[in-house]
DNA sequence: TATTATTTTTAGACTTGTCTAAAAATATAT
DNA sequence: ATATATTTTTAGACAAGTCTAAAAATAATA
């Protein structure tokens, strides 16, 4: 088993590793974690000693395959969590992440396995990313960033990259919520601004916020 | 706000001062959460200095009114996950205590009123003991030891003593569970076993046993 | 009440996780 | 390729929470 700490740290570690194939700086975990370079390499030390991390002095982190998988459990567990806010406490998609990152901890396979027939075996949580199965399995969806799509084109609307309360609140306002179905009216070249038609609304969005919203489109 | 091992002690003291009117001595506190009396000084020197106890040296502890708010707060929160495992997730009511445990310390008001609102605002957790509202009322109810009533009474199984595993899942075993109806139909002297009418099952059941079961008589 | 037993507190140590400051290693640039 | 800059590690310190062993206070008993 892991400390709340150890796995704080193995979260972050995991994110890191989304974006790269190379070891992960130590610097990277400690902006993560807003903690300090000294720190980090005090816990990978204790993390390597677990056989969670693959630890090189100088050389970046890299985790294990059981450090995948508790990892992978974790996100598992945050994001089922957040399901459980959204769909049967009426929380908004905005409020879930900060609630979610304590619950994420609580140490019962019988509660998350449970939590999970319980609400139906969701395959993704509020901001469309994917919950992990219970090997740490996930299933990546075919997506695109809305800003890539051409004049015409169109797609469900099934994540989002930013997740910050401002963007999905700001989301929340626009009327953008996951599943509606969104066409490419026009694009402005000088600004990559966009005119878009969400359900049956028109709107006119920046390339900012279409560089954070993700569609799935419907080619095969 | 409290750390883990705070909340622990809070509510240690608070179940302490359950049975007595005197103040909790560092022994029976080192003895409920099985840690040694030197470690409960120190804490207890915290605590006193976030004003959550009244403590004078060598003569024991009692808690203020915001130690006891803050301790019915997080005994709320224990029960209302307790029923939402047994409600919700199909727990079995000798399996919810040890995660029950963990959940009652994620911090969110807003969490455990929806909660709440979710299981229909419940006043009682699966072994018949009462939810703390948000002030730290709790509602006791009538109730006697099975042990006490006469040959002859009745009334409805409303409650545990022992919430230990082993005598729940006895209690399963035997078809006895809250919300029954409890019928006296004899007393054996000489070693007070009764025998009893459950539901429409007779049984014999030891002065133990009678002694762990409160019952609602219908008298009022 | 004087003595013994028990309870409680203190003193000092240890662990976990963090930090600062300095040293060592690696990377960058002229 | 040597000097400079950056990153990483080490060394030592600190806070929280716990422990053991010893001292101090209270309680019990002869």
């Amino acid at each position: 088993m892991f400390t709340l700490s150890e796995e704080n740290y193995l979260k972050a570690i995991y994110y890191l590793e989304l974006d790269t194939n190379k070891g992960i700086s130590t610097n990277a975990i400690a902006e993560k974690l807003a903690t300090k370079a000294s720190s980090v390499t005090d816990m990978i030390k204790k993390l390597s000693d677990k056989k969670v991390v693959i630890y090189k002095k100088y050389k970046g982190v890299k985790l294990t395959d059981l450090g995948k998988k508790s990892a992978a459990n974790i996100v598992r567990n945050h994001r089922l969590w957040e399901v459980f806010l959204v769909d049967k406490l009426n929380f908004s998609w905005d409020e879930v992440h900060e609630v979610a990152e304590q619950l994420e901890h609580v140490k019962s396979s019988k509660l998350i396995n449970q939590l999970d027939s319980f609400l139906g075996f969701p395959t993704h949580d509020p901001h469309g990313d994917p919950i992990p199965d219970k090997d740490g399995n996930l299933k990546t969806i075919e997506k695109s960033l809305l800003s890539t799509l051409a004049k015409g084109e169109s797609g469900i609307c099934v994540g989002v990259d930013d997740s910050s309360s401002d963007f999905l609140q700001f989301l929340d306002k626009k009327g953008i919520t996951l599943g509606k179905n969104i066409t490419i009216l026009d694009r402005e070249d000088f600004d990559d601004s966009l005119s878009i038609l969400i359900g049956d609304k028109k709107l006119s969005i920046s390339n900012k916020i279409a560089n954070n919203l993700y569609i799935k489109t419907k080619n095969e």
